[in-house]
DNA sequence: CCTCTACCTTTGTTATACAAGGTAGCTTAT
DNA sequence: ATAAGCTACCTTGTATAACAAAGGTAGAGG
């Protein structure tokens, strides 16, 4: 994989923001959540890029957040998504058809 | 769109070499040709960004291209894919269906 | 010689990603 | 008690890359 990232990493950018998005629609996460369900997949990332993308979200009012004590250690911040949000992943859902789509009719 | 454009060009971005190996797989076309069929796409793009992209296309090996006498005006360099290039093609599919087999899976 | 077509380069902006470093709460062991 | 260690929060600085806008060269035809 970590070849295929070095070529293919363009193509990776961006899409981020939607694997996040999808990825907090259906669970409540926290960071190390978020860590641990991407590292297997092509969108796995460091702290790093993730908190200041996290920090973006919040200001655009995609995401909420509360606090969540933990049985042990620090408390937690548990992310979801606004209405705001689900709106945004249902248009970058429909977008991301049409470049399917339209990639499709340029080959031909 | 182009509201829309501007929201989602993180999503678009990179995406251009793609778009444009699928194009140059399916049709002869030389640059005037490449920017009419983009243009009605989410693709649609600049002389400026096109050239570079194609410059780098061809130091990769991806592309190749031959010079063609126009009935008018001067002669257009027509690109077609080179072996490299339709491995390159390939692979790109490949790459966008791990994407989207992903995106699916983080929806669960 | 003027215009059109077609080639291409240069420069600046923006966004992403990553690496490294920094703060602070909670638990455990001495 | 208190120090050490772990978990969890977050910021800063740097490299890379795509994109866009503008400018530049040159041949063909009227």
């Amino acid at each position: 994989m970590s070849q295929a990232d070095e070529q293919f990493s363009a193509v990776r950018k961006g899409l981020l923001e939607f694997a996040l998005l999808t990825l907090i629609a259906a669970e409540r996460v926290y960071v190390a959540d978020i860590m641990s369900r991407l590292s297997a997949t092509p969108f796995a990332t460091q702290e790093g890029t993730l908190y200041p993308l996290l920090s973006r979200l919040r200001r655009e009012e995609l995401l909420d957040y509360e606090w969540v004590e933990s049985e042990a250690g620090p408390p937690r911040k548990y992310y979801s998504l606004t209405e705001r949000g689900e709106a945004r992943l249902t248009d970058l859902g429909a977008y991301w058809r049409l470049l399917t789509d339209t990639l499709s009719q340029l080959g031909r």
